[in-house]
DNA sequence: GCCGTTTTCGGCCCGACTGTTTTCAGTCG
């Protein structure tokens, strides 16, 4: 069982003790242990019962539920529960509006199990007949429902930040002076969000008509003084909070979270005897405002330095910036090099030189051109006589006027076919500046075939890099099966450089394991993967994963100058 | 159910909005 399937059932269970109506604290446990094990790098499978038990959040309980999980596939606390509550009951409890107490009176009172069940009972008018319920509660319900079928959940953050960046310039027209900013999963970097957050600090009050009125808005959800929520045409849901000018720190802090990174902030201050919430940071006792104004401010009045946004996920950053250890994170302008794009050669839209000049034009000092390999022939794939061709094209370029101390490598993104070999034979792979592989096809392997299929590739001399390394697509596919644990050491043992691919619905490897990465010792590469010179632009997803992945520029290779970038490729190190 | 240089028991983050209410419960972030 691995750790997702293992936090699937944890949050379940926090689910249905709430639609009991249990303890709390009881429920908080359940969840904070869930997402503890979502996120951690290692395979909770493979870990000692001690080393579990020293998961922050799980104790002894928790720690015999994971175990039963891990040797049997299930565990009796969990069959039980569900023994009470049919497992359909939890569908209710994810739409808007309706939360643990309205399940249970929905159970229990009229017998719903489905949204079916809901949907019949909202159209026949029984629910307003339940305590607390009346015809607005029902009509929003069935809203809920509508829209359900609409809007499945999360997205992908680059689509929501341009739609963010248009209501953020919308709203700043409205409010001279005041500071208006994304906030939330956006402002952290996450891959995806389900909302976009923004918060306006000292803007006027009729600032929110502004919002309820922007021309995109198809429905207003709340309209308050200091709240408001509407719903955005494209679907996505847009939260605005007014705030005070000095609340604006408190206000950043408190709104762009992560949730667990504000509870751990919160404890920190109630232990200095202090209150933080989204207006300031006070003393308990008197009720005396400490800091409030910046966010920098708040962190020092809690003995701590700034904390990035990419960082507050409580993945540690409380006690990296206790122990004045945060990494100083990689930043766009540290990249001096793309090692991954495409030309007209194989499928991508613009010929080598084009991507080239757009490459520096946006600062870059080196380029790969890595086209295709044969084996992936709907995209033109070049064989090797293609390939080396292509080499010698790529090189002339170099010698070309108006380059501006641009450098193109000759390089190709090679196949790494189902059993692990390469698409293209070792002489011609020597013959390249550059080699990065990857996968395309046969993603389905069990996880042995998977990673030894990885592990072939990699012991391949002329390997370089392997790019996008688990062929995830965000929302759509999940990652391979391949045990990215055997692969980092090989990689490592090699010098073989790890990807992280900033195509929007790829970045791959994502933060987690790039973190993960970098501790195995691990070099990094962040590249666009660009197949059009607009799309060179999306690696600044890949630095903030790479942020996010608590990367340092040196701990990525092409931030190197372009000698000293050659000098550690694995071709050039023996 | 977890956790502890104040505690092994008694705490556990905090506020806004809506709807159904005569002072508050439920939901959300």
């Amino acid at each position: 069982m691995d750790n997702l399937a293992i936090a699937r059932v944890l949050a379940e269970i926090g689910d249905l003790l709430e639609i009991k109506n249990e303890n709390p604290f009881k429920i908080r446990a359940y969840r904070t242990a869930s997402e503890t094990v979502a996120h951690h790098p290692e395979g909770l499978a493979a870990m000692s019962p001690a080393d579990r038990l020293a998961l922050p959040g799980v104790g002894k309980d928790l720690a015999a539920r994971i175990a039963e999980l891990i040797d049997t596939g299930t565990a009796a606390y969990h069959q039980e529960l569900l023994q009470e509550f049919p497992p359909t009951i939890l569908d209710l409890l994810h739409l808007p509006g309706v939360g643990p107490k309205t399940v249970a009176l929905l159970y229990h009172q009229l017998g719903v199990r489905t949204l079916d069940d809901l949907e019949s009972a909202a159209r026949e008018g029984r629910l307003r007949a339940l305590k607390g319920m009346g015809a607005k509660k029902e009509a929003l319900i069935l809203r809920s429902l509508e829209d359900r079928t609409q809007v499945a959940g999360r997205r992908l953050s680059a689509e929501a930040h341009d739609t963010a960046a248009a209501l953020v310039g919308w709203l700043r027209e409205h409010a001279e002076g005041a500071a208006v900013a994304p906030v939330g999963s956006l402002r952290r970097g996450c891959e995806t969000c389900g909302d976009i957050d923004i918060l306006a600090a000292g803007a006027p009050r009729s600032l929110m008509d502004a919002f309820t009125s922007y021309r995109l808005v198809e429905r207003v959800i709340a309209h308050g003084e200091t709240k408001s929520s509407v719903r955005v045409w494209g679907g996505f849901q847009a939260d605005l909070r007014l705030v005070p000018a000095s609340s604006t720190g408190a206000a950043l802090q408190y709104f762009t979270g992560s949730k667990a990174h504000n509870i751990a902030l919160r404890d920190r201050a109630i232990s200095r005897g202090l209150k933080l919430n989204e207006y300031g940071l006070f003393r308990i006792d008197t009720g005396d405002l400490v800091a409030g104004e910046t966010e920098e401010g708040i962190y020092e009045a809690l003995g701590l330095p700034f904390i990035p946004p990419e960082l507050r996920e409580n993945r540690g950053e409380l006690a990296a910036a206790e122990a004045g250890a945060l990494p100083a994170l990689i930043q766009l302008q540290d990249l001096r090099g793309d090692l991954h794009m495409h030309t007209t050669a194989s499928d991508g839209r613009a010929d080598a030189w084009t991507m080239a000049r757009s490459a520096r034009d946006a600062g870059l000092e080196y380029v790969a051109i890595t086209d295709h390999s044969r084996a992936l022939a709907m995209a033109n794939g070049l064989d090797e006589h293609r390939a080396l061709e292509h080499a010698r094209h790529v090189r002339s370029l170099n010698g070309r006027e108006h380059l501006d101390g641009m450098t193109l490598l000759a390089g190709i993104e090679c196949d790494i076919l189902p059993d692990g070999r390469l698409d293209l034979a070792d002489d011609c792979l020597a013959g390249l500046d550059f080699v990065i592989a990857s996968v395309h096809s046969t993603l389905q392997q069990d996880e042995a075939q998977m990673t030894d299929r990885l592990l072939r590739a990699i012991a391949c001399p002329w390997v370089d890099a392997i790019a996008h390394p688990t062929g995830r697509l965000i929302l759509r596919r999940e990652p391979s099966r391949a045990n990215m644990e055997r692969v980092f050491e090989a990689a490592a043992a090699h010098g073989v450089a790890i990807e992280i691919n900033s195509q929007t619905d790829r970045l791959d490897v994502d933060d987690i394991l790039a973190r993960r990465a970098r501790d195995r010792g691990v070099a990094l590469l962040v590249d666009s993967d660009a197949h059009s010179p607009a799309a060179l632009g999306n690696i600044r997803w890949g630095i903030t994963t790479a942020r996010r992945g608590w990367l340092q520029a040196g701990d990525v290779l092409n931030t190197r100058p372009l000698e000293a970038f050659r000098a550690s490729l694995r071709r050039n190190r023996h």
